[in-house]
RNA sequence: GGCGCGGUACCCAAGUGGUAAGGGAGAGGUCUGCAAAACCUUUAUGCGUCGGUUCGAUUCCGACCCGCGCCUCCA
């Protein structure tokens, strides 16, 4: 079996072969870094990173290049607004993005900024104006002809036949050819920030960045080319339209779209009340892992419906895993192994691997590891497991983790840098009851607990419970988790 | 209006032409000084509605109802 993706451009299911034989080229179409990033960003995103890991983990290198958009509209705005440049306004949000990608596991892709492209993104025009594919308007912006390129809306499946000859002009956009020309260039209006370039004053066109970078960085035809299924038309249909029609070749080979999801069964939307961002939902107390499992956890394209009731069970879902995993790693077990608990983790593995090879089916892949966690864990209770069977089941889980990235208990120090970056901005108030709580849960030291256990110990053996039991409850107050086995204590920060 | 997606148990959510994964929650039980973890049993003769094809459909086809997305630089 080999993967198979889901390619919009040919509607179907195809097997994903790259073009070079070890190797992927990918682009994702990253930010408009005008603010902090929201949830359905990070769906976006970590269904990439999915991929990409993916791809990794069956042995693939994988050039993998996101943009960063920091030059637009709103951006421009809101940068006026603060009464900042646009540079620090940009800065400030690209590092903000950075630092929570990296939150919810995202492994950081070559980040491209649109700005520094701005000569590339010129010539790129000059030579579509050369080719009589683009032309200059009255006030110095540039436009695409689509009548130049007869495949337009060939991945979004529209039909312009009867909108190419301007026979509906838009009042608005008075000196186009055509009411469908996008454009690749925009004059300067006053007081906005421009640049100068060969082909006169002025600031790139959305889409423009993506053709030029990518190219740039994975070669004129390239594997992969992925984003949110709102970029299908017009962002990603324009940037084929003048990508092809400047070089006569493919431009990208698979097309990979990642549904949007829903937020309590609606359209996250400012105006609904339920758009959040990451940072939000940390500052509410939800661990990172908790958010990326549920994200995670519906195959990309599917609707997710994001509640907080989900997120609950995701972060029980991921505590069983981890439970899991410290009752292998922590155990005591006699020499030797059993074949059982071998092909067990065997058939997890290989089950996992064909579900993500189903078009990156996430949720199956999950079913997988679940069903050995399972039979393992009864396994455990009845002493069947043996010394050779831990590693072998250990490395299973590690496979998973290779893709979902839930499992390293990192929680603690993620909510404490964003409970930081909440205080350092002015934003107490925004801090809740349970992130406080869940950051309070770090005061005591790991030789602290050590101790208080060793004491707790002590008292137990002496049948001194009313001690014990005032120590559990003390450490259980802190957030920490005493369980006793045959094999001794073990704790955890819950 | 055009194009596309979906409606599966209390919740989230896979899936298949032959009678429904997984997680959470609830109930009962085992284990246990307490606690925690874990395990076992249990919770859809049912997969939006109505027809059709078929030996047989939740899975294929048609109609309808409902929800959602794109078609205006929102991932």
């Amino acid at each position: 079996m080999a993967l198979r993706l889901y390619n919009t451009m040919s509607s179907q299911v195809e097997e994903f072969v790259p073009l070079r034989d070890r190797e992927v080229r990918m682009y994702a179409c990253g930010p408009t870094v005008y603010g902090y990033g929201h949830i359905g960003n990070f769906r976006t995103f970590i269904a990439v990173d999915m991929l990409q890991r993916f791809l990794r983990q069956s042995g693939y290198s994988v050039h993998y290049v996101m943009n960063i958009t920091d030059v637009d509209d709103k951006i421009i705005r809101n940068a006026a607004q603060d009464g900042v440049s646009v540079q620090q306004y940009t800065a400030k949000f690209e590092k903000a993005f950075v630092e929570d990608a990296a939150m919810i596991g995202i492994e950081q892709p070559t980040l491209v900024r649109a700005t520094e492209h701005i000569t590339q993104m010129a010539d790129f025009v000059a030579r579509l104006v050369k080719k009589d594919i683009a032309y200059r308007t009255e006030d110095g912006s540039y436009y695409f002809r689509i009548a130049s390129f007869p495949q337009y809306g060939k991945l979004s499946k529209k039909d312009f036949g009867g909108m190419l000859d301007g026979a509906r002009v838009d009042l608005d956009e008075y000196d186009k050819d055509s009411a469908r020309d996008f454009a690749l260039w925009k004059a300067p209006k006053p007081g906005e920030a421009f640049w100068d370039t060969s082909i006169g004053p002025g600031r790139p066109g959305w889409h423009l960045e993506c053709s030029v970078m990518s190219m740039e960085e994975l070669g004129e035809t390239f594997d992969l080319h992925a984003g949110g299924e709102d970029l299908v038309f017009p962002h990603h249909e324009n940037e084929i339209a003048q990508s092809e029609s400047l070089t006569g070749k493919t431009f990208a080979r698979f097309w990979f779209h990642v549904r949007f999801l829903l937020v309590e069964g609606e359209k996250m939307s400012k105006s609904l009340g339920n758009f959040y961002t990451l940072r939000d939902l940390v500052l509410k107390g939800h661990k990172p892992s908790s958010i990326r499992y549920l994200l995670t956890s519906v195959p990309y394209r599917n609707q997710l419906n994001f509640t907080f009731d989900g997120l609950k069970q995701a972060a029980v879902s991921v505590e069983r895993l981890r439970n899991f995993q410290q009752r292998l790693s922590t155990g005591t077990f006699p020499s030797g192994s059993n074949p059982a608990m071998q092909s067990l983790a065997k058939d997890a593995g290989d089950r996992m691997k064909t579900s993500l090879e189903d078009d990156l089916n996430t949720a199956q892949a999950q079913a997988a590891i679940f069903e050995m966690v399972r039979s393992a864990n009864s396994a455990l209770d009845a002493s069947e497991i043996k010394q050779d069977d831990v590693p072998a089941l250990l490395t299973a889980l590690e496979k998973f983790d290779e893709i979902f990235a839930v499992l390293k208990d990192d929680d603690g120090a993620k909510m404490k840098a964003v409970f930081d970056w909440a205080s350092s901005e002015g934003r107490e108030k925004d801090i809740s009851a349970e992130l406080r709580e869940a950051v309070q849960s770090g005061r005591f030291s790991e030789a602290e607990i050590e101790k208080k256990i060793a004491e707790m110990e002590t008292a137990r053996r002496g049948r001194n419970f009313k001690v014990s039991d005032a120590l559990r409850s003390e450490l259980t107050g802190a957030g920490i988790v005493i369980e006793n086995t045959k094999d001794g204590v073990r704790w955890r920060r819950k």
